[in-house]
DNA sequence: GCCCTGACTAAGCGCTTGCTCAGCATGGTG
DNA sequence: CACCATGCTGAGCAAGCGCTTAGTCAGGGC
């Protein structure tokens, strides 16, 4: 690992290359903030502080508080959808594929575990028109894998009863891993994508 | 369904039945407003109003805003590890009794989703010594799940490379439900269950 | 040398927060 | 009848909040 998931974040966002290092500064020390405190528990001093800056600093670089949060949670949703989506159209049967989706997905959110919190756990804090683009972003990352599994249906690898409860599954098991995944976990990110990949796939009665 | 959880949760509370009824209903609009908005974003003015009494009533019943969370986080991590223990122990083989488990975990987090977020999100919000007690049920829970995992690998009915991670997976399917689960969810809290245990017996190489 | 610009700070404003306190109504007890 | 405990309210305090404002200062263009 060369790089933290803010870093992997930072480029995607627009203008990052003409931006000041303090605004980034800034972003990395909210996600902290708020993935360890929660957004109304944060304050600006605390995330300016952090930065190594005064509280009005922040201004300069941000709108709000809240325009912060939103920043996070479309570049998170956003790298989540791009790799899901990298995963499900890639070589292979629809079951390898799955499980590459299911060790990437499951691994992102133990690496990205305090984006990850904000992400998932954050979503009601957010102003209503960010709301609306994340939740975009969310219905996308759900159809990506309902239609992975009917695929995998339809070429009898899979056999589930109801696709939407088996897609909610595979999508639940991998969020829920940045509640509880910390750096002192006995599991690598790797290795435990690899076990929920297998879990997954039997989840879904894969015959491969 | 002839009562509401918070209902279910309330007898099992120190002294419930001396308590006026004042105390219930605000126990009831903290979990309300908890779940919603989460606990910092939540305001002793907003508990109060919903329990139809001005502000100062609250500290007549409660010491506090965290005492409330923290009797709400207590009955209700005590009520989860009933239900586990419960299921853990009924008839039948490891793979029953797991289905059991599966069914009446997740469903009880679909029911009382708004217990179930305050439960499994708000606990970085605890002082400090209710955290204590909570992250010892907390810890009970996971381990009568490995138990039963354990007990099911030794009647060689089922298959698992890694008994702790497939106990978190386990674990972690229902408590998400709270997470996403709504009223408006097409599926009702006992459907899911079924469901549910379906998938959890699949992932545990289940040959029953 | 001069001024402009962009990044920043010290101070603080207006407001909301968790919580307190003096006092009021009510209903059971002697 | 007086008395008092219980449950509650209206008013408000100290602290902390998000955010603003006036002003500082280094560095680059002319």
């Amino acid at each position: 690992m060369t790089s933290t998931p803010i870093a992997d974040l930072w480029p995607t966002l627009p203008g990052a290359d003409t931006r000041p290092e303090a605004a980034y500064r800034l972003l990395q020390a909210a996600v902290e903030s708020f993935a360890e405190r929660g957004f109304h528990a944060t304050t600006t001093r605390d995330i300016a502080t952090a930065a190594g800056m005064s509280p009005a600093a922040l201004y300069i670089h941000y709108e709000s508080k809240a325009a912060l949060l939103a920043e996070i949670s479309r570049a998170g949703h956003a790298a989540t959808l791009a790799l899901v989506r990298e995963a499900a159209a890639g070589d292979g049967g629809p079951a390898e594929r799955m499980r590459r989706l299911v060790e990437q997905f499951t691994a992102w959110h133990a690496r990205a575990r305090t984006v990850g919190r904000v992400v998932n756990y954050e979503l009601h804090a957010l102003p209503e028109d960010a709301y609306t683009q994340v939740a975009a972003l969310r219905l996308d990352i759900e159809r990506e894998v309902s239609a992975l599994i009917e695929e995998g249906v339809a070429a009898g690898e899979f056999e589930v009863s109801e696709v939407r409860t088996a897609a909610r599954a595979v999508t639940s098991l991998g969020i829920d891993v940045s509640r509880w995944y910390t750096e002192r976990s006995s599991e690598t990110p790797g290795e435990l994508g690899r076990r929920y990949g297998e879990l997954v796939l039997r989840m879904l009665g894969s015959r491969v």
